[in-house]
DNA sequence: AAGTGTGAACTTTTTCACAGCT
DNA sequence: AGCTGTGAAAAAGTTCACACTT
């Protein structure tokens, strides 16, 4: 138990990290105080081998013959995924994805708190969004400086997404969501996740074709 | 050239092909007539043996020495991927993300139509999303019928997320994009892709707090 | 000469199956 | 007796490297 962890976990094993998370948080709510792969596997929708492979990979949280403790287990789990940092997250486009997202309860939830949403439109500069005003995006460096910003979340069209991930890059922010329909080039050091619902949808035809 | 090919094509495979779609289409909207293995995977962004392997997963369609052809590959991966074909959307849930959906110019290319939002919202019931009006969730089967639904977007949350996939389900809908952050119970037949936010964002912070 | 198509090697991920704790 | 933790096996996915076609 002097753990093998190693330095990155498989990206795989962090997205079923998460949804592991989400059932533990369930079964918390419901006061369920112990669990075991069987269960835990089945609520969040996978293969039990797997996931104590995937716990190990974090080192050994569980007692053979019985199981996992469902407090201490997702509290190992938050840390591995570093959600006891804070972590502030600006916006960039105010259009109705933008929008949609600032308010969107996922963010609210586990830390990730929107500080900021930034348009270059004059119509929507100055707008109310939620609780936040939406500023220039020629202030991004200084937003970013005020709010502490950690994350950025681009909801912007794909011609800008380029120069903006690049202008991120300058100012520090490391980690970007981006739902800009484009492959982008990516700075060294930043990483950036896609949502790419034209892919989503395409791959849904497929599918669809096929049966 | 008496086609291997494979009842089914991998889940990376499918994403990779919506990239080199995208890539394509950029090509043609330049101008350009033919490309290689090499140019278009730097584009996409891949490697250009895993792009030949997957356009021989579709059957060969390049020329040894020469490369491909622009419009002809194009085609026939529109073709595979079932973007012949009309796809009318519906989009359950008027809410941010649902309103911001069913504006999304990615939704509109490509033989994507959205042809209905519904809501259970009284308050939003009636009102005007583009051109659409949102109709009451209770018509849902009315309105699969009427517009010949056959992908569903589900931007509602997450408590309403599984009765409303069951109700697809009985009303012959078998493809479903959900935006509801949990895991789903998938009645069999049916297709469900899942956009999860909150496990982005996950992800991101635990790559961030690695660097 | 250039660039595809593809077996073979390699790498990564998943599943199996069981030894080892409790 | 029960359930974890993990080597070993299997499967899936990627990259290499080169024969083959134009």
């Amino acid at each position: 138990m002097t753990e093998p962890e190693p330095r990155v976990l498989p990206e795989a094993t962090l997205t079923r990290l998460t949804q592991y998370l989400r059932a533990l948080n369930a079964f918390e709510a419901q006061g369920t105080e112990r669990t075991s792969s069987g269960v835990l596997a089945k609520e969040a929708g996978v293969n039990p081998a797997i996931l104590r492979k995937d716990l190990s990979l974090l080192g050994s949280y569980g007692t053979r013959g019985v199981g996992y403790v469902v407090t201490e287990l997702a509290e190992h789990i938050n840390r591995t995924l570093g959600l006891t940092k804070d972590w502030r997250v600006a916006i960039l486009g105010a259009g109705n994805l933008g929008r949609a997202l600032s308010g969107y309860a996922g963010f609210a939830s586990r830390g990730f708190k929107v500080r900021a949403i930034l348009d270059t439109s004059t119509n929507l500069i100055g707008s109310g969004v939620g609780d936040l005003v939406v500023e220039p995006i020629g202030t991004l460096g200084e937003v970013i400086r005020r709010e502490q910003i950690n994350i950025a979340v681009l909801a912007v069209p794909g011609e800008a997404a380029q120069e903006l991930i690049d202008a991120l890059a300058a100012h520090g922010v490391k980690s970007v969501l981006s739902f800009a329909p484009r492959p982008l080039r990516i700075p060294a050091g930043m990483i950036v996740r896609r949502v790419d619902l034209s892919t989503e949808l395409q791959i849904l035809a497929y599918h669809a074709v096929q049966s």
